[in-house]
DNA sequence: CGCGAGGTTGATTTGTGTCAATGCACGTGG
DNA sequence: CCACGTGCATTGACACAAATCAACCTCGCG
């Protein structure tokens, strides 16, 4: 649970109480098996579902039979913005590993939100969640494979970072070349290949499931990922100036 | 103005004194030429920007020299969730045509948040923006160029509908097909063969800058839009039973 | 020991990108 | 009023990244 919390105060220094208020928010908890779905297309999604554990993605079927993952949910990660309404969903939640969540009510979050600092953490968390989404959005129309995956592997290494799920230069890579190719627009041959591409030339390294990032810096440069603009430390600076 | 009144009333229905206020929001206002830059990358964005009339969208330029549009911005849409802190753009806002913008500031737009019904509507904005960008990242992960382009012609025909800019079956696409291109991740000679396909199987024709659609049911099918996701009515129904 | 999921490889095809030229409409200045 | 420039659309030839198809390998597990 704390990773949420960990991770809000990116965003706002919150109080003791608050940070209790935070932790609060689930009313109910779930565990899902690896693969299974938390929410299909057609769902009514009455609550938000926060992850607590285990990564889960958002994902789409096309009528054409292919697939691609909108985005990646890590521990800590809420699946929607928190102030929203119920709605229907046209797209699909899924379990990549076996992952515990946690369903906060919308009332109960709006409430926490009356709490200036814990809505700053929570509209912080929102945006971070959207710049995400818009960097997918440029990684899929102008980069090539190699650039998207690169970019991939620095994104995932920071968002670990920020969780507490890092080992500096290193991280867990739960998914499957599939799973990888279904989220960057690719085949799976083709992120095999790339992948390769990123070893040979000792970018990084993979055993078993860890991957392990050997020149940090060629690989945003290569990928064009600008881990300051995320500026992790810039604001909890700010946050403290006010 | 009232752009942005017609669309938010789609995510709740507004009492006179409410849209009164949603009216005196913006409080200050600006032209901006066409291919004039609202806010460039590096900029801090303190207000939130309304547009009132015109294109705009936004973009960012990568290390290699392409471009890619992230999103398009239509009378009454907002550059930014409305709970937004002040922050530092990792992209720019440029104007497609000559556009007409409001400044919002971030106390007014919490202030009118105060009203549920106002919230409401503005959560709605928000979680339709949010689809947006999502469906973008669908199209660009998995369909093809003419797939694209339909699913783009769709869409823009529906937002316009929205804000009383489409007539019936046609609107006026303003963007040049090198815009296209970089919204849809193409080539502008791609975006020029793809839309060729689509007049000459009668789905479209283009006169200036008017583009009519000839058979939406079947474009819409090729393209995997589904209208029916945004319930525009629904949606309202829903409203009236609160 | 055999099976299945996931990773790897090679051969081939294909959708798009790139480059470069041409056309066309429109506006401007001589 | 015409020559010219400029921005955009169009076209053809060619190159190339990535998809596809089809094996094959490897390792963990029942």
């Amino acid at each position: 649970m704390n990773r949420f919390l960990r991770k809000l105060q990116y965003g706002s220094e919150l109080m003791a109480e608050e940070q209790k208020l935070i932790l609060e928010l689930p009313h109910h908890y779930r565990n899902i098996d690896a693969r299974g779905d938390v929410l299909s297309e057609g769902d009514e999604q009455k609550n938000l579902i926060l992850v607590l554990d285990g990564w889960a993605c958002r994902y789409k079927l096309l009528e054409n039979g292919t697939r691609q993952i909108i985005s990646i949910l890590l521990p800590g990660d809420l699946s929607e913005p928190f102030g929203l309404h119920p709605h229907c969903m046209d797209h699909s939640l899924c379990a990549i590993t076996p992952v515990m969540i946690g369903e906060i009510s919308r009332a109960a979050i709006m409430d926490a939100a009356s709490f200036s600092r814990v809505s700053d953490a929570l509209w912080w968390d929102l945006f971070f969640t959207i710049s995400l989404d818009r960097h997918h959005i440029v990684g899929l129309g102008r980069r090539s494979a190699k650039e998207r995956l690169a970019h991939l592997i620095c994104q995932l290494h920071m968002r670990l970072e920020m969780i507490g799920m890092s080992e500096d230069d290193s991280f867990l890579l739960m998914m499957t070349q599939a799973q990888i190719g279904d989220m960057l627009g690719l085949s799976t041959v083709q992120v095999n290949r790339s992948l390769q591409v990123l070893r040979e030339t000792q970018l990084i390294s993979q055993h078993q499931n860890r991957l392990t990032i050997h020149d940090l810096t060629e690989l945003c440069a290569l990928s064009g990922f600008d881990r300051s603009y995320f500026h992790l430390d810039d604001i909890k600076d700010q946050t403290a100036n006010d």
